[in-house]
DNA sequence: GTGAAAGCGCTAACAG
DNA sequence: CTGTTAGCGCTTTCAC
């Protein structure tokens, strides 16, 4: 194994300070002749050179590294928010860490920790933790945080928030438009604000439309295992929807909380023998890129996954610049994406 | 903002030296006295003392991050593995970097200089640059290297293999055995070895059967484009598919090289009316988690990304432990899923 | 058992 | 323009 040279070798061999070969190579505005500069970049160059950013990240106290924690990356559309951070940050010459935190709140206050142990200054984060003591000490230390998914009450977090209610009366509305009076809800349990909202949003254009709405049409799951996993939301869908068909009128159309459970209903479906849309229509949530590829091609609401993302970090990068926590709110809308899961009954 | 605490301002506060604290917060086995370690214990909690890892990093040259190069997390295979990954260095207390290289060699290697400047010390990858002379020089250095889902003839870097070639066999074998002898075969380009391999394996089964190919039931989709992105595979399964079907005489079952290119598949044939696996079958290559959320579910291959990803990490760990490169080659091998997506002739 | 001091690789006053 | 020096936060000889 070779040893790797630093500016002092360079410096040594240059017959000049390490001063001087560092004002070269970190390419500062400070004044060195052509003549030296020259001489130290060839130099460098000849012998790899290859810069020790720990060296100078413990002098500057700058680091080119954010971390992103977010329940898990196999969910495609964090998956999809992350491709996004990803992006951006390297635009800007940052790298970063991905911290699964699988839905457990141990977890992610450890990662968060633990990143600021590695003097990391930026984190996105789509929080699942109640105890946000650790994370306002953190920010009291100079930590920088910009929330996904959902809102955290804490001074200078930026929110990146997405319209969860006004997804779900789109969602809503949409399927009344298209002549649905029984319609079914199937969701995971509301533990998380977002669904809440989607399903307040939902309810208030129910209402808005005057269509009575029974309780056995919502079909809630149980508690949440601790490991995420796309294949329990997909379970979800099926088991909630058989649930559905028992009873004695079934809906003519199932609203999801998502696109993965979504993918369970129309599944569900098939092994009754019942054809999306023909018999019952699907709605999904999210949009993420399977939904355009499954027979029949699910109409959803779309969450802009990707865009959030590099919304995201654009902030992220801003704040770390400025210091500034530009104080303007982000509510990023969402979409109605028609394609054939759904039957107009008019 | 607060001023961050260092070990010495404990010492400070302790009276004692900062070599002290050190040797007590760094959980060194050095003997420190019980009643100066109870102090500092102490003082460290009540201040809310957080090590700064860059300083402990400078001086001993050990780096708790490993990096991940994948061509796209957006790809379900590359989030699998990195779940794996990420699983498996947080048990061990590191932290992962997620670099997508889309595609791009030149990206890959900006990679791999830039992770090399943060002191990375390993590296998980999934190559795609020909110049192997910038890893090479890097591993001279002292970069521990793991390559997965492709072969690099590098001395010293870890191979994950993966049987494509049997996996290939298998799908063809399973397909032949079902009655199938007009057999398409739907792929993206053959500049990954990785498809070479499937294809080999593949053709090979059908002359052992004695089958005959024709040329015309192999569909290469043009040129992969720069960005990497999953409605491509899809969009390449669908249009191969349309040149398949103008066939004078159409196969009875179409192989694609992965899920996402045998979903483009499916949706094609459903566009043209015709029933899977009723009138075509379609057979797929991964085992992604949405081959089995489909209708008809997916017969495939699969390729264990998840466990890939575990044992990727933990044989760098080792390496990174050891020093030692373990000169085990590991091959893993294929599984075949047969569901719902492949009709027996027989 | 404890402390003083050097130093990891780099940058940034400051002096010349 | 260039060099000297100090020091970022930590660990680790070496001496006591």
């Amino acid at each position: 194994m070779n040893k790797r040279v630093t500016i002092h070798d360079i410096a040594r061999m240059a017959e000049v300070s390490s001063a001087t070969v560092s004002r070269v190579l970190s390419s500062s505005t400070y004044p060195v002749s052509e003549k030296l500069r020259t001489k130290i970049q060839n130099l460098a160059e000849e012998l790899n050179y290859i810069p020790n950013m720990i060296g100078k990240q413990l002098k500057t106290d700058k680091n080119m590294t954010i971390g992103v924690i977010i329940p898990s990356i196999s969910n495609p559309f964090y998956a999809s928010v992350m491709l996004g951070v990803e992006e951006i940050a390297r635009k800007s010459g940052y790298h970063v860490l991905l911290c699964n935190s699988l839905q457990d709140g141990k977890l992610e206050e450890a990662y968060l920790q633990t990143l600021f142990e590695k003097q990391i200054k930026g984190v996105i984060i789509s929080s699942i933790s109640e105890n946000k003591k650790l994370m306002t000490h953190l920010i009291d230390l100079g930590l920088h945080v910009v929330v996904i998914d959902q809102k955290i009450d804490l001074p200078s977090v930026l929110q990146i928030e997405f319209d969860y209610r006004q997804g779900g009366h789109m969602a809503a509305s949409y399927l009344v438009e298209q002549g649905h009076r029984r319609i079914g809800y199937v969701t995971a349990p509301f533990d998380r604000p977002s669904r809440n909202h989607i399903y307040q949003g939902f309810m208030e254009a129910i209402h808005d439309f005057g269509i009575p709405f029974e309780d056995e049409y919502l079909q809630v799951s149980p508690e949440e295992k601790g490991l995420y996993d796309g294949i329990f939301e997909f379970e979800n869908g099926k088991a909630l929807t058989r649930k559905l068909l028992q009873l004695p009128e079934p809906p003519t159309a199932i609203f999801a909380c998502n696109d993965l459970t979504a993918f369970g209903v129309i599944n569900e479906l098939n092994a009754h023998g019942l054809k999306v849309p023909e018999h019952i229509s699907v709605m999904g949530f999210d949009n993420i890129e399977f939904s355009q590829m499954i027979t029949p091609a699910l109409t959803t609401i779309k969450q802009p996954d990707y865009e959030m993302g590099k919304l995201a970090c654009n902030r992220l990068l801003e704040k770390l610049k400025d210091g500034s926590s530009q104080e303007i709110e982000v509510m990023l809308q969402p979409k109605l994406i028609v394609r054939n899961s759904v039957r107009s009954l008019n």
